[in-house]
DNA sequence: ACCTGAACACCGTTCAAGT
DNA sequence: ACCTGAACACCGTTCAAGT
């Protein structure tokens, strides 16, 4: 129901700019933002400067900040290609994951958003979300599971998933000098964390390591 | 060394309070105040007041405030203790992970500086993590396989538990009202996202899933 | 209707002083 | 030496107006 049209004087003119800011134009402004200063610049007072309106008329739009976040991350997510998939139910889960992560990937700052509103992705999910939730739900049961561990698995590469998006976005940030603080830097230890990329060995291990489990 | 005593005036009334603000003051007037009205609360200025100084003075003893929020869960990780070992290698890793969760998890802001700085917990680590990282990449070589792959996954578990201190930190906040905002909230679309806690499977599916792989 | 300036209650950080 | 107030350049959010 749409509590009726109350458009009648608008009958060819639309006095002045038309709405201005309509949500599209806001995730535009939002886009051209981070992509120019980094998603660091990307406050509510700043956006509607970026908008030339006044900060206020952008309350009209989201509800607070967190709110522009969550529509910017479902915005970009559902912009996101749908990858082709193989035809081993297995393979399918791991490349479906790895898109996943790439279309979170491709906004490092969603990050705050994953976190601070779990919900945001999942709890309230647009269709594009969905399709990643359903495919790998969908082939964990083709490949034989329960749905409950189908469940268990789609939620553990969630994490895994959120762990790596959070830690290799700050890992690109312009690096904080590090060493010489207080303590003497105990020596780079580690060739515990290589900078190689081992999301998809983890994927595919925490696919065969659930779905073989026998209990 | 300890670049020569400076103390020649103090010989036995140091003139008014005590260096006032030592690093475990600080520490202790933070978990104070993140205890009393929740980690958000934890600001530079906050804290100063909550120790009756001026705010200014804060920054000789913290270079900012990603620095102190550094320290503090260094200063967190090193008082938790570490758990009993069981005999087998991969339980090892699995009683450590998990372990290493809890010690994060005690402190859900942790997630803020995880993921800002992921340098702070395992670049210039205490002893206490450089423990945990020891036990699981000496567990995993253990369990016969090579220091490359016991790096990996080293890796993978530290982005899991990260994935999954993230997650679980902001599940437990105050939940944002949802539901009725303009979409039609999509009718809680998880059976997904069970409640229950999939960490430790996830984990065992992890080890077992990368130590197995044969190439 | 639709928009807004001014104000409120905060931030982190710096710097030129004070004792 | 050790500490600090005042200032700078910001925040998110609200509310009583303006057109």
């Amino acid at each position: 129901m749409n509590q009726g049209t109350h458009r009648q004087q608008s009958r060819r003119t639309r006095r002045g700019r038309p709405p201005v800011t309509s949500r599209s134009e806001i995730f535009a402004a939002a886009r051209r933002l981070i992509d120019d200063e980094g998603w660091e610049k990307l406050t509510v007072r700043r956006l509607a400067q970026e908008l030339d309106i006044g900060t206020t008329t952008l309350y009209h739009h989201i509800r607070d900040r967190n709110d522009l976040l969550v529509q910017l991350v479902n915005d970009a997510t559902s912009r996101f290609p749908q990858p082709e998939l193989p035809e081993d139910p297995r393979e399918r889960i791991v490349v479906a994951t790895i898109s996943l992560r790439e279309a979170l990937g491709a906004l490092p700052w969603a990050a705050e958003v994953l976190s601070v509103d779990g919900e945001g992705c999942i709890g309230r999910p647009d269709r594009q979300t969905l399709w990643f939730v359903d495919t790998i739900i969908g082939s964990a049961v083709d490949s034989g599971c329960t749905p409950d561990r189908a469940g268990e698995l789609f939620r553990n590469l969630w994490l895994f998933t959120v762990g790596e998006v959070m830690v290799s976005a700050h890992g690109k940030a312009p690096r904080t000098e590090l060493g010489s603080r207080d303590a003497p830097a105990v020596e780079a230890a580690d060739p515990s964390l290589p900078d190689v990329d081992t999301f998809p060995q983890g994927v595919r291990a925490l696919v065969h390591g659930t779905l073989d489990r026998t209990d």
